[in-house]
RNA sequence: GGCGUCGUGGCCAAGUGGGAAGGCAAGGGUCUGCAAAACCCUGAUCACGGGUUCAAAUCCCGUCGACGCCUCCA
């Protein structure tokens, strides 16, 4: 049974999809204004990590990830650069796809955009205002959150306290502070569509709920992004969204946790963070995927180096049960072979079971590394290639459903032939017990990026 | 101020009533010509103080501390 934590229950609960075998998950992408940061790639890996997982357990999965590409910062910046702003919101959602690719994350079914949806977005305001949840103001539209009576049933919060706080901006064209724009009149110069308030732009929530509506329709399964969305911005779809239906919106909210950087939450307005095209120049996609699964996906995640060499090196352990077996390997015992066999089947199963516990990454880790000692001790019992494959395979299908590559480095050209020929001379080398020689060659081509292993009668090297 | 999450060995962290997973780092060992890799071994009064219970890291109350949201944010 797959138990998932849902935000608006606040309480871990038995998964159940509205259509049996099927999975419409929608979450929330980035607005599309600067480089994206590690933090929206946590986001997107750990929601990665689910689709896959739901993949896994034979779900069909429906997975949803907008593009906000019209909004006052992409403007703002787009005239601070002196460029377009589509053209500059065209070239970042490029640039992320393509850091999606590398960190592994498989590309979305559909990826809509708030400007492609535009008459979407137009008749559910034009819905909202004719149901009486809102109002046009001066060539504004808002929303009126006294009309929804569960107002803040995601968030936890009540109107009452919200003005308490009083950090609410006061507009004179709204009803109640906590009244928010559906749809805003253009200023000069601004990006612009027709309505029936004049010409404007959407609000930031209401584009969501569009696009929702237009991929999955009125009820989705699974609603998906940071946790520093759950307000206002999910709490604002959810008000919108049941608000025009007449039902529930999604039956599960899922909120993964903030980055940290240096103890604070990585964000664009702090100004403290790593993009990731910065990240990728120095590590590979698997080491970002590898801190998220440590962790708990909706904890805070501590991001530093020290972190990151400790997710190479689990990396680098986890390869190591994938290596091949011994050239001179004769065959390893019944009991080995058994306990191999055990082992695999064991971990399998406590993988799933850590998994369908509301995606238990870093006790599914675990098991892993319960399967990967298990094919390293066997491989030193002397077993075979064959011996050794189906526990192997079993590895590399967990860790895909993880959605980790293990890729071995690899050069690129002919080099492999002229180490091949260094290292069979050195081998000579070794057996007429030439050491300090051997031990050149072995120093020289671990600077080349050549590691060797020499056993008592064999030797392997690899890159890396 | 309101709402919420959390505090487990040097670091990251799983576990939410009855054996304190796992990874990294460190130290010792096996193997090796030496290394490396692999394998074996070594380590925790579970923030603090009360309470409930035969039994608490786990439930309840309190204290301290950290972080997030309440304004755009993955």
């Amino acid at each position: 049974m797959l138990r998932v934590y849902n935000t608006l229950t606040r309480k871990k609960e038995e998964f159940q999809p509205l259509e049996p075998g099927a999975v419409k998950m929608y979450v929330c992408g980035p607005t599309v204004y600067s480089d994206a940061h590690v933090g929206h790639a946590m986001s997107a890996i750990v929601f990665d990590i689910i689709r896959r997982y739901f993949e896994y357990r034979g779900y069909k999965v429906q997975h949803v990830m907008n593009f906000t590409d019209v909004d006052d910062k992409i403007i703002n910046r787009a005239n601070v650069l002196g460029v377009d702003p589509f053209a500059l919101g065209e070239s970042l959602i490029r640039d992320f796809r393509l850091h999606l690719d590398d960190l592994h994350i498989l590309p979305a079914t559909a990826n809509p955009r708030a400007t492609q949806t535009m008459k979407e977005i137009l008749a559910m305001i034009q819905g909202l205002i004719d149901k009486g949840y809102a109002y046009a103001a001066d060539g504004d539209v808002y929303f009126r959150v006294t009309k929804a009576a569960d107002y803040g049933k995601l968030s936890g919060r009540k109107l009452d306290d919200m003005q308490a706080g009083a950090r609410v901006e006061v507009d004179q064209h709204k009803e109640h502070p906590m009244d928010f724009a559906l749809w805003k009149a253009a200023k000069p110069g601004e990006p612009a569509w027709d309505s029936p308030w004049g010409k404007g732009r959407p609000g930031w929530h209401i584009e969501c709920s569009a696009m929702n509506l237009h991929e999955l329709g009125e009820q989705i399964d699974i609603h998906g992004g940071g946790n520093d969305l759950v307000f206002p911005h999910h709490e604002n779809e959810i008000a919108q969204t049941e608000s025009f239906t007449g039902q529930q919106f999604a039956r599960y909210w899922l909120h993964n946790g903030m980055l940290q950087l240096g103890g604070e939450k990585m964000s664009k307005s702090l100004g403290n963070l790593i993009t990731i095209k910065d990240f990728l120049a120095k590590r590979d996609g698997d080491v970002m995927r590898m801190l998220v699964l440590n962790g708990s996906y909706r904890a805070p995640l501590t991001f530093n180096d020290e972190v990151l060499d400790s997710a190479e090196q689990g990396l680098e352990r986890i390869k190591s049960g994938l290596r091949p077996a011994a050239p001179t390997a004769a065959g390893a015992s019944p009991e080995a072979l058994s306990a191999l066999s055990t082992q695999a089947k064991n971990t399998q199963q406590a993988f799933t079971e850590a998994m369908d516990d509301d995606f238990n990454t870093a006790g599914a880790l675990g098991h892993i590394f319960d399967l990967v000692r298990a094919i390293n001790t066997a491989r030193d019992a002397g077993a075979t290639g064959e011996q050794l494959q189906p526990a192997q395979k079993t590895l590399r299908e967990l860790t895909s459903v993880l959605g980790l590559r293990l890729a071995e480095k690899t050069s690129s050209g002919d080099a492999d032939k002229f180490v091949d020929l260094l290292v069979e001379v050195r081998t000579e080398m070794r057996k007429q017990k030439l050491w300090a020689l051997s031990d050149v060659i072995r120093d020289k081509l671990a600077a080349l990026g050549v590691t060797i292993e020499d056993s008592k009668d064999s030797t392997r090297w690899r890159w890396g």
